[in-house]
DNA sequence: TGCTTATGAATGAAGG
DNA sequence: CCTTCATTCATAAGCA
């Protein structure tokens, strides 16, 4: 059966156990990382590491070896992605901030809408921040992470702080329903009955 | 009961908070697109599009924010589902015809209807421009001056990332189809219980 | 009301 | 580094 962390992330019954070895039909195609592993690339990522030299994969994909199977190049890709999405993520995020605006406008539903949306927000950046109060992320990448890191036996991952594990997405854009309360205007509207998308420029 | 916003967008108190209400981690739903919503990506998905730029995404979901809450990582993931399933769906279908007789009967409803968009959809997404803020730019990266400040030699140049990968190839003995016989390789543990991640010798 | 389906979201793996 | 694709996870919607 399933397990579930307190996040509700699915830990799947089947890591790690090898290819065909497993009888739950686990499929040999690509690496699925345990919890553990993922808790640990994740500590190291936090931890200010980017884009690990080819030793350093070599040691960490070693190391995680410990928790199951794992190659290195699992570990490249795996920090690839995760600063790649990181910084897509954020890089949407603040754009978005920007739209929202229109969608509270709109929820009054009897829009004689507007043309034009001149919008002037300011507050609300602040909120789409999570807490990591330690590691601002700057850009450039590349940073010296001088650490040791302790790992853990496997059955300490129960923990129910592994809620933290997951930097889950832009979630925190979505949860501001309830207290929405930044300021904004809108300036110009005309009549119509809906935005029109043209999207010309774009194809060509 | 739940509750629905103007939008439909859910905001059902489950699994221990709610959006707003929570602490730490609460996760609110899903993003549940209108009906608007769905139709203009169905048409614009329809007219063609099927891999939107980053802008064209901060356009779409700029315009569709009118209907209802949404981000643009929704109109992302939209498309990228979209196409994903369409293809899934066409590759079933292939398989179906080689693989033996159906009922010939049986799929001809869910033909995918894929290759005709012979049909003049001019609904309302070509009638205005609005302001034309398109940057000439072609990229996006106005903000980020990477490459500026390589400080060390330390950690390898970012380039040599197929470099990377090649060397990594090497450790494939994993994933055998028939014998899962992979070997954990943990040094130097005398009796710990867990291995130490040490990254102090990668950097000299 | 419990199961099935549809679909939003995520992420491993590449390609370029 | 960026983009794209395949596959999977998770959940809302739909149905029997």
């Amino acid at each position: 059966m399933d397990e579930y962390t307190a996040s509700g992330y699915c830990i799947r019954a089947s890591r790690g156990g090898g290819c065909g070895g497993g009888g739950t039909g686990t499929k040999c195609g690509r690496w699925n990382p345990t919890s553990e592993q993922v808790k640990v690339l994740t500590e190291l990522f936090r931890s200010g590491l980017r884009t690990p030299s080819t030793d350093q994969i070599q040691k960490i994909s070693s190391q995680l070896s410990f928790y199951g199977k794992i190659e290195s190049k699992n570990v490249f890709y795996w920090f690839q992605n995760h600063k790649a999405r990181e910084r897509q993520k954020r890089r949407r995020v603040l754009v978005d901030d920007g739209n929202e605006i229109m969608h509270l406008h709109h929820t009054n539903n009897l829009v004689s809408s507007t043309k034009r949306f001149d919008l002037v927000f300011n507050v609300d950046l602040m909120l789409t921040d999570f807490g990591d109060e330690k590691n601002p992320v700057s850009e450039t990448d590349d940073q010296r992470v001088i650490e040791t890191l302790q790992l853990f036996p496997l059955n300490s991952l129960n923990d129910a702080d592994s809620e933290k594990l997951r930097l889950f997405s832009s979630d925190h854009n979505n949860c501001k329903e309830n207290n929405a309360s930044f300021t904004y205007n809108i300036i110009g509207t005309t009549e119509m009955d809906h935005p029109t998308l043209d999207l010309r420029l774009s194809f060509v």
